[in-house]
DNA sequence: AACAAGGTGTCACAATCCTGTCACATATCG
DNA sequence: CGATATGTGACAGGATTGTGACACCTTGTT
């Protein structure tokens, strides 16, 4: 749907790298590449990536330094740490310093692919608050993703959810219909304009807000559309 | 300043058991000792121990043995396995018969620490799980792995029970295809999507829950599966 | 006030995706 | 061996979703 999340590889072997790229941009990750801790270190202050796999042995900063680095900054993203088995010691200290997981080498592709995954939708559901919204009688939950209308259970799809999510996330504020596109259907995709109003339309009805005057999911006209901020009840803890 | 987490030994060698224990106790840590499979299982059942350290070699009853009694009793603490090197092949089979981590004679102990500090984090952060689920005229007890349909006991299978581990531990949360496998199939495995569906379609004919709607495992579509609320009896204590 | 022009609401429909179901081949266990 | 457990593929029926057509609403302009 959209493009995958960012990952920064942080590895000298060439051909390692060549294999773990490879891998994962047929899953669709973007892949950003790093051979020193020096860069690896400025490009994830830049960049920013989503994840960052650290092979440990580097030349100049080592792995562990580099995530020690990183966590004493507090950057946010999860790191992988890739250690060779003959070196234990550092594997050690690769758990210490705050480093998500360790992979030791050599790996079979599909585990490593199958970590990475892991510590994204960790990482993902982390970021995820959880807000309750009410519309009218109508309750959802968008951590538990599901939803009641009066007493009965409320069915809803999953793009529906990922509208109200991103709609919930902005609070009052308005949402342009390109924003919308970008983030529930992502940048590599290009429905017609007529999709986001039409899911906006089976979200009003299956929500009941479909009076004259729609309350709760309301449009700002030529721009969007935003929840009512009454609709919020909740920003846990 | 509170206590340490206390740590179970379970090891014949006392020159390593020396060790270890220093080791632990400088870093704060409360030791426990046991020299044989016996007493090890039998100290660990009375005195509830954080984390368990278990030597695969023992007189008697052995560290594999002993975890799978432990586990068999859904004893909560996680295990840490040593085994020698010639062991190595059989780590994996350690890993399925319920321990949590696993660490290859002879092994730095600093390595040694590091683990139990991970071991003993992940504890930390899983959350309490709900052990008794009743769906309809079924029960099922997920601590003494055993369920009951109106009068008549009800076989379920270890993946089964994993399933709805994962299930209740998520509450009324929907848990993901991905998750399940992660969880229950482990990173190193990889069977089809198709195995999740099937085995969901197996437990809902053995819980009756295989009507017009399912009313106890539901499906999120698109997303996964969750637990109804309805069937968590109640968290011990 | 009337109008044009583009933005929205509404809805039916076909294409696509997802899930339940099951038979069958393997694996596991005693 | 037999029995049970497990993974896989096939398939049908359901659910979801993008799209276009059309009516209606807003806004700004004559």
């Amino acid at each position: 749907m959209s493009f995958g999340p960012r990952v920064l590889i942080v590895d000298d072997e060439v051909h390692l790298m060549k294999i773990i790229k490879t891998c994962l941009t047929r899953e669709g990750y973007r892949v950003l590449q790093a051979t020193t801790g020096e860069r690896g270190l400025r490009m994830a202050l830049e960049e920013k990536p989503d994840l960052v796999v650290l092979d440990v042995m580097l030349p100049g900063l080592d792995g562990v330094a580099v995530c020690a680095e990183l966590r004493r900054l507090h950057f946010p993203a999860p790191v992988l740490m890739l250690t060779s088995k003959a070196e234990v010691e550092h594997r050690i200290r690769g758990l210490n310093t705050g480093a998500d997981d360790y992979l030791p080498k050599p790996f079979d592709h599909r585990e490593f692919l199958a970590r990475v995954k892991a510590l994204l939708r960790r990482q993902q559901r982390d970021e995820k608050k959880s807000f309750l919204l009410r519309f009218g009688d109508a309750h959802v939950d968008l951590e538990k993703r599901s939803a009641t209308r009066g007493a009965n259970p409320l069915k809803l799809t999953k793009t529906e959810f990922a509208l109200l999510d991103l709609l919930a996330k902005n609070g009052g504020k308005s949402v342009s219909r390109e924003q919308i596109l970008d983030s529930v259907w992502g940048y590599t995709y290009f429905p017609t304009t007529r999709t986001v109003d039409t899911h906006i339309y089976r979200l009003r009805k299956k929500l009941g807000d479909d009076g004259e005057q729609p309350k709760w999911i309301q449009k700002i006209q030529g721009e969007g559309y935003c929840l009512s901020e009454s609709t919020v009840v909740q920003p846990p803890e």
